[in-house]
RNA sequence: GGGUCGGUGCCCGAGUGGCCAAAGGGAGCAGACUGUAAAUCUGCCGGCUCAGCCUUCGGAGGUUCGAAUCCUCCCCGGCCCA
């Protein structure tokens, strides 16, 4: 089945539709709350089925280490594995080029697990491989992520091998048993470089991928610099096919990305600020341990109407955020997610209603000065 | 009653003559976090009219140019003996 259709251009750039999956279908734009191994941490896969999460994103990363794809496709899956019946999506490991700092070469990367410290290395055939073990519905390319700033020549050489890699991976891909069933997405690079991302998009592109990720972006650079280049890319990727912006997650990032046409999302933002104690509100940030909520008996957000916030108040789970209880981190974490999932939600809504730029407005005045 | 070890900043706990307002934890306060090595990291944390001064290391005296550190007595704990 493997396809891929988005179905109509909604409010010029900005598009709202179904993307169809072998799984059945998700709604666009949507968000992945992104989990480290294979989950969303303090989350289980009840947590987000009650969330109406629409696609889980699992680190092949992580999962090629522990337990090890071959272990996962014995058990049957990463969805039965997990129980987990929605869509998911396999992050090839490329992000961890960036964030580990292994050795990069022309045919792929080497790194030290971080478990036990053994090299393991990992090419685009075998990011392929190992997650059509895993059975994504939807898998990544191996891409080389550098961090910004990075000289030219560096975001050259990234553009360079990620477009080898791709073509590399496209062959690759559909070998497997159960490929058909999978589908694969390109990634695109070029730094904050408008016109070197519109190239690497057009050489993605030409290799005829399911979808497009837009790798490179929340590793540093401001956000006046990001949207620039992420425009010019979004203006090379098929409208048909779900446009994918790797790792931005913050509220202005969503709906600005959004008004862009960006699709689809994943981010550590909601859940890690989460089990930090800060807490996502349509007035803003709210820093749950500020000793000025002990006696607060609100709601985190008042216009929230998710599960934590319809039962409990500022004050409790500041208590047992004070008294480092483990239960702190899954209720903020149940609420970020379902804020950022709603707020998604109304952005989708938006572009239907012809309101985006009204959502725009308002997310900018709530989270503008900061991030 | 005798012996012995000890009493340090909100708590725990280093320090045993100057470099000590006093290590290090914890707590508290504030902040960061964007394809998760991150239940992590950073800053502040006696007071003030703040490159200096004042008040602090059980209490009171004393030795010394100088003490949380040495001496004397006292108060309070732990342990051992009676």
């Amino acid at each position: 089945m493997r396809t891929f259709i988005t179905i109509e251009a909604v409010s010029g750039a900005a598009r709202a539709g179904r993307v169809t999956t072998s799984r059945g279908g998700f709604d666009t734009p949507c968000f992945m709350p992104v989990g480290t191994r294979g989950s969303v941490r303090t989350l289980s896969s009840e947590d987000l089925d009650a969330l109406g999460v629409e696609v889980a994103l699992a680190n092949t990363y992580h999962l090629m280490l522990r337990p090890g794809a071959e272990t996962i496709a014995k058990l049957g899956g990463i969805h039965r594995f997990e129980s987990w019946d929605g869509h998911l999506l396999t992050d090839s490991g490329g992000f961890q080029v960036f964030s580990l700092q292994p050795k990069v070469d022309d045919d792929g990367v080497t790194f030290r697990s971080t478990y036990d410290g053994s090299l393991h290395r990992l090419t685009p055939e075998s990011a392929v491989a190992v997650q059509e073990l895993i059975g994504a519905d939807i898998q990544m390319v191996l891409d080389v992520c550098p961090p910004l700033p990075s000289p030219p020549e560096t975001v050259r050489l990234a553009v360079e091998r990620t477009a080898a890699w791709a073509a590399r991976a496209r062959r690759t891909h559909g070998r497997g048993e159960r490929a058909n069933d999978q589908a694969l997405f390109g990634i695109v690079q070029g730094g904050v470089d408008p016109e070197l991302r519109r190239e690497s998009a057009r050489r993605t592109v030409e290799f005829g991928f399911d979808g497009y990720g837009v790798g490179g972006f929340s590793v540093g650079e401001p956000r006046h610099e990001m949207l620039p280049a992420l425009a010019t890319t979004l203006e090379e990727l098929p409208e048909d096919k779900p446009r994918y912006l790797m790792g931005v997650g913050d509220p202005i990032g969503l709906v600005e990305a959004i008004a862009l046409g960006v699709d689809m999302f994943d981010c550590v933002l909601p859940t890690r600020l989460a089990r930090h104690g800060t807490v996502l509100t349509t007035a803003g940030r709210l820093q749950l341990k500020n000793a000025a909520f002990a006696r607060d008996e609100g709601p985190l957000d008042p216009m929230c109407g998710c599960p934590v916030c319809n039962r409990w108040s500022r004050a409790y789970l500041r208590h047992l955020l004070q008294v480092g209880e483990p239960t702190a981190a899954r209720l903020l974490t149940l609420h970020n997610v379902a804020w950022t999932l709603a707020l998604v939600g109304r952005a989708r809504q938006a572009i239907f209603d012809g309101a985006l730029e009204g959502l725009r407005a308002e997310v900018s005045a709530a989270w503008g000065a900061g991030r």
